[in-house]
DNA sequence: AAGTGGTCTAGACCACTGA
DNA sequence: CAGTGGTCTAGACCACTTG
């Protein structure tokens, strides 16, 4: 029973539940451990299990809890540092990345990214489709546009489709000189496709990196990268991230 | 009515629901228009309003909407890049940036901020506050943790408190030589006080950036930044930022 | 005071997982 | 199959903004 203040607080019920639930994580329970299910914890705090299910949504977004229909709620490990702007700009495919080419296909981009490319509307591009995993975890899906004029020797592609094409795809872009790159968070939600790839469920909040890849003065190559919002914590620099705000959100008076 | 197609989706109503409304954004409103309320939108979906705030929450996570307590519901405008990782790392507080200095203090810091500054357990630390407007819109609030030793010269901090001397000690910091910075971006939700800042209800979604300033080869100081997920867009590299995926999304095939 | 979005309830049924 | 989280309903009241 949340008995602690009951008569003065204009605070929402949800916000006092998920800071008392938040205190519990740390004190009385570890990693991987699973929680009561909701009707349960709703009728141990004496509210309604919608109310309850708002602040374990909350904990959710926050990377505290893991949540998966028909099995249960279980408290999640610490955020995964992936490493998305590193110091030396390379290519994508370069030796060492840990992406996993998919597919490949000729497709007309969105029209944001055609504008990128500066090619035509209605032109294809190279959309090449890879996944990206870290400690055995699916953590981002990628579709990256690569312009035909930076790939132009096509008979150095003889591969149909799939993986093997892809990969031929990324190997003739490292011909190419890199000579910059910029990118950009937001936060999305996951379309379907996206979401079976990251293994959540459509709507599932993702942070979103569009990544420009510029050689010869052009863009030559634009990646909409999707990342789990719950599990990444996305590092930008030399090193893989430091550990800070990793954990329960602790404060200063 | 959603007669499109009933019997044989098992999509949930507020996915679809939320499909709708945002290919109506698109064609229908103009950014700053306001929406129906919400009763009447449910009601002409012949939905639950809970249903129909099921897809509003979701349009607004993505930037599309802006909802306003006591006020309604209005198209957002395209989300605003803002610069938080430029090519040429400055220390904070630097000549052209577009924070604003709020307060200044001295704290003991999060555990996990005081073993980055390598400071003792209960050591006291510089707390400057900021915020960070652009377009006159608030977008983000700092805390940003400066040890000691890196502003050992307080005699030329003689403000007692308030702006003047979070500026004071900012001032002190441009005198070290900066030798790199590492920066993390993770999803969070807004706690009370940055909530008020940032104009939002509290538990927001914000991106968290976390930033390591590493000066004489440890760190000088540590930034701990919220920006408002729903309006920003977070751009790294050297540009401002490209225009994509700002809109609706759109997708080849 | 009227109208808005925000919170909350007590139910119901569905989709999925695992034994 | 039983048990889990996910969706949905039809109400109610509250907090806030604006005229």
């Amino acid at each position: 029973m949340g008995t602690t203040q009951l008569e003065t607080v204009p605070e929402p019920k949800y916000w006092h539940l998920k800071t008392v639930l938040s205190e519990a994580l740390d004190t009385e329970f570890t990693v991987g451990e699973i929680l009561p299910n909701e009707r349960d914890l709703a009728a141990r705090f004496g509210v309604a299990r919608a109310t309850l299910r708002q602040a374990l949504e909350q904990l959710e977004l926050e990377g505290r809890l893991q949540r998966r229909r028909g099995v249960g709620t279980t408290v999640a490990p610490p955020r995964v540092g992936v490493a998305v702007g590193t110091e030396q700009h390379v290519w994508p495919g370069a030796a060492g990345d840990d992406w996993q080419p998919v597919d490949c296909a000729l497709e007309v981009p969105p029209a944001a990214v055609a504008a990128a490319l500066e090619t035509g509307a209605e032109q294809n591009v190279h959309l090449v489709r890879r996944s990206r995993t870290t400690h055995g975890q699916p953590v981002a899906a990628e579709l990256l546009y690569i312009a035909q004029s930076a790939v132009p020797d096509l008979s150095a592609i003889d591969a149909p489709a799939g993986a093997a094409r892809a990969r031929a795809v990324l190997r003739e872009l490292q011909r190419l000189e890199l000579e910059g790159q910029e990118s950009a968070v937001e936060l999305g939600s996951a379309r379907a496709d996206d979401a079976r790839q990251l293994d959540r469920l459509p709507g599932a909040p993702v942070l979103v990196v569009t990544t420009r890849y510029i050689a010869e003065g052009r863009t030559a190559a634009v990646s909409v990268a999707t990342y789990r919002a719950d599990t990444c914590r996305l590092t930008f620099g030399d090193s893989g991230g430091v550990e800070i705000h990793q954990g329960p959100e602790r404060r200063a008076s």
